[in-house]
DNA sequence: GCGACAG
DNA sequence: ATCTTGTCGC
């Protein structure tokens, strides 16, 4: 189910290598139908310690209906691109928590836009056999402003290749970056963060997640 | 040398 | 990510 976890690379040779091997496993594809999402986030505190939260949410009533909270240690440092070396051990220990299996994981990352095809949601999504979206707050590529109305979207280019698109969640405000993790479609992914976004910017998933985190003591 | 750089 | 005051809006 989890696959690769006593591998964990050490450097960023190692890392890259993981990033590489894994990623002809992604599957672009129509979703199943989602009922509940998951919303996951990290919070920081002091060096190395971090605080891992999962929240489960029906798709219809945006409640949360299960929860997960893991404090663990960065085993990797920053480095662009290689994001989720730092945070996915502590994301699967908290999946691992959760008593409902979540129809999709939205990650607060990005999936396909990415240097080496291969962000945070695509790899959890792959370890995991999720599917998996990524919704960023800041871009990876570049992108036209899309329309003010909520809902508008531009295509997120990266080289010369569509990876993701920047999508308006609220009107007058600065727009999500959404691509593919695994298991779905880019189209399907912003219908999804749309319907999780009806009154702020970041979806209600990855704010709950945030705000579980950062009430841990 | 200068700017970019998920969280 | 996190460090931080005041301000605007619901």
């Amino acid at each position: 189910m989890i696959r690769d976890l006593h591998e964990w690379p050490k450097t960023e040779a190692e890392a890259v290598a993981i990033q590489e091997r894994l990623r002809p496993l992604v599957r672009v594809e129509d979703p199943p139908q989602v009922r509940t999402a998951a919303g996951l986030d990290v919070a920081y505190r002091d060096e190395d310690e971090i605080v891992a939260a999962v929240t489960v949410l029906d798709v219809t009533t945006l409640s949360v209906v299960d929860s997960a909270v893991v404090r663990g240690k960065a085993e990797f440092p920053y480095v662009p691109g290689l994001f989720a070396f730092r945070e996915a051990p502590s994301l699967l220990a908290a999946l691992a928590e959760l008593s409902v299996r979540p129809d999709v994981l939205v990650c607060d990352g990005q999936g396909l836009a990415h240097p080496r095809r291969f962000g945070l949601a695509c790899h959890l999504g792959v370890l995991t056999d999720l599917p998996a979206i990524g919704v960023g707050k800041t871009a990876m590529g570049r992108y036209e402003p899309p329309a003010e109305q909520r809902g508008s979207w531009s295509p997120l280019h990266q080289d010369d290749e569509v990876v993701g698109r920047a999508l308006r969640t609220q009107p007058g405000v600065k727009p999500v970056f959404v691509s593919v993790g695994h298991r779905y479609t880019l189209d399907a992914a912003c219908d999804l963060t749309l319907r999780l976004a009806p009154k702020y910017r970041l979806p209600e998933s990855t704010r709950t997640a945030d705000h579980l985190g950062r009430m841990q003591p």
